[in-house]
DNA sequence: GAAGAATTTGTCCGGATGGTCAGAAGCTCG
DNA sequence: CGAGCTTCTGACCATCCGGACAAATTCTTC
């Protein structure tokens, strides 16, 4: 005879419709959450273990496997977190406004990201270098969609005169590989240069070295 | 009583002074390499089992151990061996020969590649992830000299007049994370486009779109 | 063609790791 | 303050995986 007063954890519990975050519940996802984030991302998903998690949750295993049941759903869980927030520069750029400032902008707030939030950059690439197993349908619809919107906007720039005319998704890319390099790549900056991006020094030449080459190499001429 | 004819595999013997290397050996290491290699890109370090490499080799997990007795050592031949590809192009770039010709033979080598060997790419990614821990000390040391020779280089067309006023370092980090990115963000880039940079369009649109906005970016106006 | 070396395999081991489970401890609310 | 729920834990299990080993098989060489 099983033990009737059970429960089934707090998340089939919401699945199966109760609604109720405890004060508890909140603090400990938040903080798994957390901690999930930084031992994913410098270890990828094999490499982390559910042991470490916790640790740095500071908490037991079980208790974490309270929160999430399975490791999988636990990656997936701080994966899609971290998207949002890794897309959300990109729906800032608007057609108004002049492309200058614009992709100054954008590239601007990339950079920050790559140095304020490696973790989630590198938590990312580590997914997509995997062949994007757990997010290829989200990269296949909101990703796709968002890029082909923005590319759209560059697309009209262009049409206007207001850049040169280059392919805007590789455009994209190029923007995005240029900014996510600082962070992804940080122990090869730090080999080469001594320090990363977090050093005011470095991120102030990072930051007039892309931007000034990028926009430079868009911008209509007219010195 | 143990098997007095017994021996300690080819490496151990090698490592002893023997320096033949039978037919057999060669073929095989070759094999073992060329399996690990795509083994450990998909999957990582940890990620990759030896029994899907011997797998992929085509022999038995005991017999690979005979060739490479740790999972790492495999691991370290691999990575040596594909960081002096890796590295190969940027020693080509030579001072002599115009600025012009010379990067943009630089970046389309890279460009290439990131198409004809992404597997190299993703490996060596990869491990710069997971904080370089294998190569550490190659980046500091080779790595970091070649960057600085070039970055020299850049420095003096610089001088000259025949690139505009950029940091170097930062050029050869745009140059690295622009060309790479195809391999490495293959996942990503195919959800987008619904095609890799194995095919030709896309090639084309990329390297045209990565070295006309560089070098556009980087070259003196003389429109 | 046989001695001896090189190559290959089946089998096994121990540690790591994801996940389970029964119950103990803590909260919350009437 | 205590019933009933939530939270937490120690102990445990099954599996995977790197690696060891002894012996079988295949080469090489004389």
């Amino acid at each position: 005879m099983s033990y009737e007063t059970a429960t089934d954890g707090p998340d089939l519990a919401r699945a199966r419709g109760s609604k109720k975050r405890t004060r508890i519940q909140a603090e400990n996802e938040e903080r798994i959450l957390d901690a999930a984030l930084e031992v994913f991302s410098r270890y990828g998903f094999r490499g982390a273990t559910v042991d470490q998690i916790a640790e740095r949750a500071g908490m037991s295993k079980p208790n974490l496997l309270y929160y999430f049941r399975r490791k999988h759903d636990l990656y997936t869980a701080v994966l899609t977190r971290t998207l949002d927030m890794w897309l959300a520069p990109l729906g800032d750029m608007t057609e108004d406004g002049d492309p200058e400032s614009e992709l100054t902008g954008y590239i601007r707030q990339k950079l920050e990201q790559s140095r304020d939030f490696p973790h989630e950059s590198r938590l990312f690439i580590g997914e997509v270098l995997l062949g994007a197993p757990h997010l290829d349908s989200v990269l296949k619809t909101d990703l796709k969609s968002i890029v082909e919107e923005k590319a759209g906007v560059i697309r009209r720039w262009i049409e206007e005169g207001k850049l040169i005319d280059v392919d805007p998704v590789h455009l994209i890319f190029m923007i995005w590989a240029t900014t996510q390099h600082y962070a992804d790549f940080d122990a090869q900056v730090r080999s080469v240069l001594g320090r990363g991006v977090e050093d005011p020094t470095t991120f102030r030449a990072a930051s007039d070295t892309v931007i000034g080459v990028l926009m430079r190499g868009i911008l209509p001429t007219r010195d």
